[in-house]
DNA sequence: TAGGCCATCTGGTCCT
DNA sequence: AGGACCAGATGGCCTA
């Protein structure tokens, strides 16, 4: 019983049966690995103009280690990458905030719409980054 | 030539 | 039961 019943009933197929199983299954990993690819290729694009800025593809050795200069990105790398670029950008806004929360409180200035989303924090994902790391 | 990166195959496990 | 997900193994390609 401490067989997987996938290998078990795999036993009790024919070797042609067994080999079209194979076939099957290698081809649906094939396309799941495929779909992972086209999802890592669209956050690529989307790193692609805060990697080779020309003002950081000079100081990218510091800044980005392991990221080659007019290279396509790795996986690793666009995954590094990525978290990084969203601490930067949960900062900033962070950073926003609180000079809007300067601003706004210091000078009595009516808020807007917009204002009143940043101070109150109106959005959990960015005003918190850290509940969407790995 | 060594090391990094990648695609593919494979068997095991989890989920529906 | 079948599909999705995962991790290990393997071999190919490319670059320093």
């Amino acid at each position: 019983s401490g067989q997987p019943r996938s290998a078990k009933a795999q036993r009790e197929l024919s070797p042609e049966e067994q080999q079209e199983l194979r076939r099957k299954i290698n081809s649906r990993e094939r396309k799941r690995m495929q779909d992972l690819n086209i999802a890592m290729d669209a956050l690529r694009e989307v790193m692609v103009p805060y990697v080779s800025s020309p003002s950081s593809a000079s100081s990218s050795q510091s800044q980005n280690p392991g990221v080659a200069p007019g290279r396509r990105l790795s996986k690793i790398s666009t995954l590094i990458l990525a978290r990084n670029y969203i601490l930067l950008l949960g900062s900033s806004l962070q950073e926003m905030r609180r000079l809007l929360g300067e601003l706004t409180m210091g000078m009595g200035i009516n808020t807007g719409p917009v204002s009143r989303l940043l101070l109150t924090g109106g959005w959990p994902l960015i005003s918190s980054p850290s509940h969407i790391l790995l």
